[in-house]
This record gives C-alpha cells, sequence and structure tokens, in this order.
DNA sequence: CATCCCATAATTGTCGACAATCATCATGAA
DNA sequence: TTCATGATGATTGTCGACAATTATGGGATG
C-alpha cells in the first residue's frame, strides 16, 4: 500500500531476479548506490551472492524503468538526472496525473475517498509537530498522489505512475537532496483537489492537479534557479 | 525513422538478446504470434537458434514494454488486450500526447514542421488514390503521432510513446483487425493540429490533439458495440 | 463415476564456464 | 611531447547443464 517497502526478505518474492530487482532499485532510489556510478555485473553478483544469469534479468528491468543506463559491450551505470530529464518528468507526470485526477473524479469509490481525508489529516497533524522535517511529508506527499491514481481505476496508468515514474520522484529527491518544498500551500492544493474529486467534478479536479504538479514544477525551477546564483556567489 | 521496421538483420543490432527481441517484437505486433498464446522458452530457443540466456533477457523487455504477461514458475503469455485495456490505452495517450503536441507547439523547429506538413501531403496523395485501403493510412497515421511526439523534444515522452506505447496501439488493430477509421475526418484534424503546432499557439494545439485521440477512442468504442449488435442479431 | 493422490514429464530458475568485446597501459615512432 | 599501436586484463555476452517448481496423467479409493 505504501509507496516505500524495503520487502527485501519477504517469502512471496519467489525469484532470486526479482528479489534483487527489488533490492537494487531501493539502494538506487535511496541513493546508496551513488548516481554516474559503473556498476560492474561481477561486483553486484558477489555482493549479493547470486550468479549473473537472475542478476543480469534485474538489471534489464532496472533499465526498462530507468534506473540503469546501459550500453553494450560496455557496462551499466547508476541514472544520473540532469535538470532537464527532471523537467521533463514533470511534463510527464502533469499530463499523467492530471488524466488520473479527472478519472479519479469519475470512477473512485467512497472507501477511497475517506482514506484520501485520513492521508491528509495525517499530513496535517504531521505539519503541526514539526514544521521542517520534511521525511514523512515527502513520503506522504507521494502517498497522497499514490492514492489518487489508484483510484483512476486504469491499471495501465497506474503502472506507469506508482510502477516506473515515482521511484524516478524519489530518486530525484534524494538525487538532488530536495527539501520539502512549500508544504502548506501544497497542503490547501491537495484539498481541493479531493474536494474536486468528491464532487465528481472531473474537469476541476483535473485542472488543479495539473496546477498542483505545475507548481511543484516551477519551485523545482527556482530553488535550481537560487541555488546556481548562491553557487555564483561564493565562488565569486 | 518510419515506426514500422523489421530490422532482423541489420549489423548495428550488437548482441542476440537485442535482436531477438526485436524479432519477437514484431512478431506479436504483426499478429504472427497469436494472443494468449503460451511461449515456452525451449520453444522459442529453438526457434531462434540461440539458448535461453539472452532469450529470457529479452523477454524480459517484452515484459515490461507489455507484449508478454509473466507469471514466475509457470511461464509467458503473448498479452491479449481486452476492450477495458484497450480503452485505459486510449486514456494515457489522449493525455501524453495532448501534452506531446502543447510541447511540439513550443519547440518544433521549422524543418520539423516541414516534414510533418509532407507525411500529411502524402497521406492526402494515398486518400485520393485508394479510398478503401487502409494499411498505409494506418501506418501514415502512427506516423504523424510519430513527428508530434519527436518534435515535443521532450526524450521521456518520445521513448514512453514511440518505444512502449505506439507498438500496444499497432498490436491492437492487429489483434482487433481494426480498419481505417474515419479517414476524412481525421486527416481534417490532422491538418489543424499542424496548423496550431506552426502558429505556436501550445494550448489549442494540446486541445485538438485531445480532442484528436479521444474522437478516435470514441470511434472505437462506437465499433465495438456495432460489431456487438452485429453478432447478436446473426445468432438469434 | 467422481475425486484424490502420487509418479512422471516438462518447464522454469539458477549456476559456472567459455568466448567475444572493450578498456588500460606500456612501448615506440614521428 | 604527442600520437599511434599492440599486448594485457577485465567485463560483457553466450552457452550448456543441473536444481527447483509446476503441469499432466494414471491409478487407487470413496
Amino acid at each position: 500500500m505504501k509507496p516505500a517497502e524495503a520487502e527485501s526478505s519477504s517469502p512471496e518474492v519467489r525469484t532470486l531476479a526479482e528479489r534483487v530487482f527489488q533490492q537494487l532499485q531501493d539502494a538506487i532510489v535511496r541513493g546508496e548506490m551513488a548516481p554516474g556510478s559503473k556498476i560492474t555485473e561481477p561486483g553486484l553478483s558477489r555482493t549479493y551472492g547470486i550468479s549473473r544469469g537472475p542478476l543480469r534479468e534485474a538489471m534489464r528491468r532496472l533499465e526498462a524503468h530507468r534506473l540503469i543506463e546501459r550500453v553494450p559491450h560496455v557496462g551499466a551505470r547508476v541514472v544520473k538526472l540532469s535538470m532537464k530529464e527532471l523537467l521533463e518528468l514533470f511534463d510527464v507526470r502533469e499530463a499523467l496525473e492530471s488524466m488520473a485526477a479527472r478519472l479519479a473524479a469519475e470512477h473512485m469509490t467512497a472507501e477511497e475517498i475517506a482514506g484520501l481525508r485520513e492521508v491528509l489529516a495525517m499530513h496535517e497533524r504531521q505539519a503541526d509537530l514539526k514544521k521542517g522535517e520534511a521525511y514523512f511529508q515527502r513520503e506522504g506527499d507521494l502517498d497522497f498522489h499514490y492514492r489518487i491514481v489508484q483510484g483512476s481505476h486504469n491499471r495501465m496508468l497506474v503502472t506507469m505512475l506508482c510502477d516506473d515514474l515515482y521511484y524516478l520522484v524519489r530518486l530525484y529527491r534524494t538525487q538532488f537532496s530536495a527539501s520539502g518544498s512549500r508544504p502548506q500551500r501544497a497542503f490547501v492544493e491537495h484539498h481541493r483537489i479531493v474536494d474536486a474529486i468528491e464532487a465528481g467534478d472531473a474537469e476541476l479536479a483535473e485542472l488543479l492537479m495539473r496546477r498542483h504538479v505545475s507548481a511543484s514544477r516551477s519551485n523545482v525551477v527556482d530553488r535550481y534557479a537560487a541555488s546556481l546564483r548562491e553557487l555564483e556567489e561564493t565562488t565569486a
């Protein structure tokens, strides 16, 4: 249910390739493997105690999820997000998540909406408790989006966003060490989105989600520009 | 450049896994492998004359592209699109392609727009020549969308649509043996979209592409309903 | 006759080894 | 010094074989 889960030793994972895929995915997203660092198959093979067969299958899946980049006969590296690619990711998210919000407004059940409101309530409690801490907020923010996507009841959309893109979002947050980012404003936006979904107003939900993601994108751009200016001043 | 290409024996394909992946992808999309049919590794291994190692890697990629479905310890089957999944695909396309059109209006170069107009001109020539034949039109239609997506200059979007979803679209066209589908109206819509892109009107381009995909979806729904009615009448 | 259970066969998962390719670095010539 | 070149080492690609799991079919039992 939660987007963040280690899942390293659960017995339901039947195959080695599956397990090492999840372990690697987690390690990359958490930043335990440096962005851009080279991945050698014998190395990982020793580290995880498996042969190169299932390891290569796991790497093929990581490649499909855009978490590593492979070059034939050369090797693989942990993906290193550039600012350009991050903005591309935001555009894709804007398109898909606004569609998800629209579909959620049409198809979400009462129980799902209730769960969504619970998530919002928990956010506010955490925001009251510790305004500075961003960790739980970040996971919570993703949980909010996560639930709306699932509320779309569109399996393809769910797979694309939850299984693929959200891992990239988390990877970006570790690679750019992005802090909490405008919590109070996001809260208000979240509330309005849920209101629109509950009212069954698909167009409004779509529009609000679109603005929400777009605002998050603008926020990233602003922070990036600011960090560049700061860097310039200290070195000048 | 073209979306349809066999590419079975080109020398630039360096690895066996890559080559057999493309061959399998092509065979599935063309309908040479029956939808829902079981895939056995020893069988394919013999058919393509390779060992199971690279074959399994190719299958992992096919799985990531949603062309086959795998169950651990059980096996893999060629994907069989249901009407529900097809409509899900249309929703995703509507979201992504409308975004692509918006970005294309902002970033497409003059050369790219000229190429787009050429595609349109070729469509009309073909439409004049043979009104019934749908094959070239279908490929041409995909080529049109293809170019707009590339005109977005968003690599992530390009990968998602051109490398993943368009193969599913073509698979649908073979599995549902979908005929040409409203050519003349689509032509008009295509022209208007290009006009908007050329004018740099991002919002309009987005809106028109959105309607275009949505209309295509409605057309599929109508045809499906009609085929159901027809089936009912003949059996009753 | 239907059902359950077990033995058998086939398929999938995993492993270690070999071949092909690429990166590194020392050597030598311009 | 700089660049080309070739030997060396390491890594990737591929293969065949073995282990683990699942599907199949026959026979016994109710």
